[in-house]
DNA sequence: ACCCCTGTTCGGCG
DNA sequence: CCGCCGAACAGGGG
């Protein structure tokens, strides 16, 4: 589920426990989504911390803790966050949970593409600034496109807009939206687009970025019924504009519905 | 049983 | 060296 909106909704919903201190942690610290982490400096230094403020890039977010402590985390494929009852007892799947005095905060993955990283330090961890502009920011401008379509310009369109180095955020179904959206072929190569499928691809970035940001939920239920979403994966699924019969196959490593007759 | 999956990383290869 | 592509990761659901 989670892309750029969902991750924002999961972030805030996390936000419930800010100004109030972890007094317990539960965690499956043999898990894969502790990779590389430090899981007994976590257990050490967050317990007794006060949330502070948080932030999310992309996919990405972090969690400040007083005393200098910081907590990323990712999504992965299956990630989820909730606040739970203080006495919230973890099942299987819920690798990190943060008790304060009157809630809990759970992070659940079950397949475990997801990650959590600890850091202590003054200032955010190095691995937080990567560089990459979020996309409702004016950083990622038409210039910036541009540039990272030439230098991919031999990978399929989809692939390129998959690409969390350039499209901060934008996870598969997203990718569909905007190429739908802009009227393009996802297999077209990146470096064949002309200047007006660029303003398109453009246009349609900020839009549906923007678009799923404001109207953000735990899933696709509130986006508009004009949106591609609602039709790519069910069977005899139709272009919302054209009503014509969605086409499907594996580009860019991923599954991708698009319409044949509105996109070029 | 078998196949699919809203993600990222890594090794092979051109 | 650059960059594309498929595989691997782990588990649940159809």
């Amino acid at each position: 589920m989670p892309e750029l909106a969902e991750v924002e909704y999961f972030r805030r919903r996390w936000n419930t426990g800010i100004g109030h201190r972890v007094v317990r942690i539960a965690m499956h610290t043999r898990k894969r989504v502790f990779r590389g982490t430090d899981t007994r400096a976590l257990r050490r230094q967050l317990t007794g911390a006060r949330l502070l403020t948080s932030e999310a890039r992309g996919k990405r977010m972090l969690f400040r803790f007083s005393s200098a402590n910081w907590l990323g985390l990712h999504l992965g494929m299956s990630g989820r966050m909730q606040i739970a009852a203080a006495d919230f007892r973890a099942q299987k799947h819920d690798h990190l949970v943060l008790y304060q005095a009157e809630r809990a905060l759970v992070f659940t993955d079950a397949r475990q593409f997801g990650r959590v990283q600890f850091h202590h330090g003054a200032t955010a961890p190095g691995w937080w600034e990567n560089g990459v502009p979020e996309i409702v920011s004016e950083k990622f401008d038409r210039d910036f496109l541009d540039r990272f379509l030439n230098r991919h310009r031999k990978a399929p369109i989809k692939a390129v807009v998959l690409m969390q180095s350039g499209f901060s955020g934008i996870g598969n179904w997203m990718a569909d939206e905007i190429l739908w959206r802009a009227k393009i072929l996802p297999s077209k190569r990146a470096g064949r687009l002309n200047a007006q499928e660029r303003n398109q691809l453009f246009r349609a970035t900020k839009f549906v970025a923007r678009e799923s940001l404001r109207i953000i939920g735990p899933d696709d239920s509130k986006l508009p019924r004009s949106w591609l979403i609602h039709e790519r994966w069910r069977e005899g699924g139709k272009c919302p504009r054209d009503k014509t019969l969605l086409h499907r196959a594996t580009i860019g490593g991923r599954t991708t519905a698009w319409c044949a007759r509105c996109q070029r």
